[in-house]
DNA sequence: ATTATTGCAAAAGTTTTGCATGCCG
DNA sequence: CGGCATGCAAAACTTTTGCAATAAT
C-alpha cells in the first residue's frame, strides 16, 4: 500500500514542471529548496515507484546516470552523444509499434523506447 | 592509431559467433578459455573500443550491466523486464527512421534504437 | 497502532583508470 | 625503439539497502 509522502509529491511536480530530462542527482539538488532536508536516497526510491507505477519515464542513456520525463505520453528522445543531453524529438511516428512487433513473438510487450542518438545542435555548433 | 590484439580479436570473435546478447562479464568468461589471463577491464576497454568504431552493439537494459550484440545491422530488440534478458525480435521495421526523423531536428542524428520491454515467453510461463 | 517512508551512511554493482610491463608496427 | 594494449588492483560512479526514527492512515 502506497502511502502519500511530502517528498514524493515534490519529486513529481518538479519533474512535471520541467521541460528537460534530468538525472536523479539534478532532481535532489532542485527539489532540495522546497525539501532541504530530502536524501539523495529518498529521490532514488521515489524515481524508481513513480517509473513502476508509469507516473513518469526513466530514459537510460547508454553513457552516464539515467535521466526522467515527467512526461510520460509516447514520445521519442534525442541523445546527444558529445554532450550527454537528452532532447525530446518531434516528427517521427510509428503506427502501433506494439501490435506491429507483437504479431511475431511470443511474449508479452507492454512498451517501447525509441531513441535517436548524434550530436545535438549545440554541441555541432562547438566543433564540427 | 589502434593496434592489433589477440584479446581484442578474440573478444569480437566471441561476440560474432554468439546470437545471445552477453554483458561484459559474461564476454569475460566465456573468452578465458582461449585467453586464461585476460582481464575483465581488458574486455570493458575492448567492448568499448569495438562500440566506439561501430563493429559491435552496446545496448542499455535499464537495469543492471550494459549487453552487447556483435550482429550489427540495425534491429530491435526486447528487453524482459522479469529477467533482464535481450532477445531479437522480429517484425517490426520503420521505413527510414533516421531520415524520418531528422526532418524537424537541427542536431545531427547518426544513429537510432529501438526497444521493446515486456515479459518473455519463459517467464509468463513461469507466473502469468 | 500499524506500516510505509525518510534520512543517513554503508554497501553493492558496474565501469573506469593508474601504473608498470609486454607486445605490435 | 616508440607507443598502444594488457593485467592487476584501486578508484570512481551510480544506485540500492539496512536501520532507527518519523509520518501517514
Amino acid at each position: 500500500m502506497v502511502k502519500y509522502s511530502r517528498q514524493r509529491e515534490c519529486i513529481l511536480r518538479n519533474l512535471q514542471s520541467r521541460k528537460d530530462h534530468p538525472t536523479a542527482d539534478m532532481v535532489y539538488e532542485s527539489v532540495r529548496c522546497e525539501e532541504p532536508n530530502i536524501s539523495l536516497g529518498t529521490v532514488y526510491r521515489n524515481l524508481s515507484l513513480l517509473s513502476e507505477t508509469g507516473q513518469i519515464l526513466k530514459i537510460s542513456t547508454g553513457n552516464g546516470p539515467d535521466h526522467f520525463d515527467g512526461f510520460t505520453h509516447p514520445h521519442t528522445h534525442f541523445i546527444c552523444k558529445r554532450c550527454g543531453n537528452v532532447l525530446d524529438l518531434e516528427g517521427f511516428s510509428a503506427t502501433n509499434p506494439i501490435d506491429q512487433a507483437s504479431v511475431h513473438f511470443d511474449g508479452r510487450i507492454d512498451d517501447y523506447e525509441l531513441k535517436f542518438f548524434g550530436s545535438c545542435a549545440e554541441c555541432l555548433s562547438i566543433k564540427k
